[in-house]
DNA sequence: TCTGGGGTCCTAGGACCC
DNA sequence: TCTGGGGTCCTAGGACCC
């Protein structure tokens, strides 16, 4: 039996939980350059603001509306994300922490399944702030359905539906068109249509074979889940990553190569303290630069090289090298570059990494000392307070960020302030 | 004027092996 | 008319997730 916890307009709620004069009033969360609306409470939610909206168009409908807006804050997101799953830890032995704001949990031998999701809902809300909701069900495809549902209202005492308990399974599903289920989007969901799938009914109903063929072992696992039938197993502990990427889309235009430069270096710089603090080593590293694809009046410029290293590394001046290296070769004169960024596949775990054997002696552990310098450095003073000088080329990239609400459970300087009386 | 970032899994097809 | 059988590895691209 599972459980599905997922937090209610998460980034939404968390910009809320230090201003209660919020309440009630439409709530949205912009993505990193302030370009997209990537959060909305349910009163934004009402005023038909998609998500993954750009934010430009709807910027006069959310004045009007007199919406708070929100420039994204991820140190908070992350900071309440870990005292929610932590409280969650407490009411199941096993937990799988699905993404930033759903944790499944696994609900087996528990009694009274309802009873333990209103309890568990109660305690998350009181001890973060945060609301979530609830979906109890024999497969992970199903607690997702059911937690859907109890956000809708379907539970008969809060936000907890134990799909066992429901009336009238089949009209539920059938009510449920095929693409607001879990692994179903736009692509899948036409095609599913134009053989007559429409909903989750029919899609429990379709010959798992058949479907099989025609979509691939992932729909037809889907099918089966919608049975009742358990093809997704609790994941307790993630698998190690596979590829390590940081990219940004600019804040301005960048034409001058050294300032794409001083980019990348940035982004490669990070990706190096993500290796780092991970354990993990790259054998290679790919950087892509792109111009912006809205723009109708230019033609579009997207392109990427990859760079192998000797052995795989976790050192960052190597890492920055091939990144420049790299831009270099891509940069072409008149192009107004709109974003870059830096990816590192196939990433290894830094110990299972050979040592280079034609390295000057002694050099990999200077290396390995300098990171640890920078590191503990940027740790304790902020990050990129010791930065490589190519950055310094540049910082017209940088991202817009006008509506940071300036709360911070993680600095001092950020703190809410409370006053009595 | 203005459009995010960071991931995973699956499949088909090519290339190769004995 | 007619051309074996069984397998692995790699990659690109599609699709999806939050």
């Amino acid at each position: 039996m599972f459980a599905l916890v997922d937090c209610n307009n998460f980034y939404a709620s968390c910009e809320r939980l230090f201003r209660p004069s919020l309440e009630g009033r439409p709530v949205v969360v912009l993505s990193n350059n302030d370009g997209c609306v990537v959060a909305r409470s349910n009163e934004a939610k009402a005023l038909g603001i998609p998500m993954g909206a750009p934010y430009f168009r709807y910027a006069a409908v959310l004045r009007r509306a007199d919406a708070a807006v929100f420039s994204s804050n991820y140190a908070l997101y992350g900071d309440l994300s870990r005292r929610v799953m932590q409280v969650l830890a407490g009411f199941s032995p096993r937990i799988e922490v699905y993404s930033i704001d759903e944790c499944f949990l696994d609900l087996t031998g528990v009694r009274d399944p309802t009873a333990l999701g209103l309890e568990i809902a109660r305690t998350v809300r009181r001890w973060t702030g945060i609301p979530v909701a609830v979906g109890i069900a024999p497969t992970k495809t199903l607690a997702k359905l059911a937690n859907r549902l109890a956000k809708k209202g379907y539970g008969p005492t809060g936000p907890v539906l134990d799909w066992s308990e429901l009336q009238d399974q089949d009209a539920v599903l059938g009510a449920v068109p095929v693409e607001d289920l879990w692994g179903i989007a736009a692509r899948s969901g036409a095609r599913l249509r134009a053989l007559g799938i429409a909903d989750a009914l029919a899609l429990r109903e379709a010959h798992p074979q058949r479907l099989r063929a025609s979509f691939g072992v992932v729909v037809e696992r889907i099918a089966r889940e919608l049975r009742g039938q358990a093809c997704l197993a609790l994941e307790e502990v993630a698998p190690p990553r596979r590829q390590v990427m940081v990219s940004r889309s600019f804040g301005a235009a960048v034409s001058a190569p050294a300032e794409l430069r001083a980019a990348v270096t940035a982004f490669a710089s990070r990706a190096g303290e993500k290796l780092r603090s991970q354990g993990l080593a790259a054998p290679a590293l790919t950087v892509f630069v792109q111009t912006n694809p809205f723009d109708t009046g230019r033609a579009f410029y997207a392109n990427a090289v990859t760079l192998g290293f000797p052995v795989p590394t976790q050192d960052s001046t190597a890492l920055v090298r091939a990144a420049t290296r790299g831009v270099d070769r891509l940069f072409r004169a008149g192009d107004a570059y709109r974003k870059a960024g830096v990816l590192l596949p196939d990433v290894v775990p830094a110990e299972q990494a050979p040592a280079d054997l034609f390295a000057e002696v002694g050099e990999d552990d200077r290396a390995r000392r300098r990171m640890a310098v920078l590191d503990a450095v940027n740790r304790k003073y902020g990050r990129e307070t010791l930065r490589f000088a190519g950055q310094l080329s540049g910082s017209g990239w940088r991202r817009r960020s006008e509506r940071g609400s300036g709360v911070s459970t993680t600095r001092w300087a950020g703190l809410a302030t409370v006053r009595a009386g």
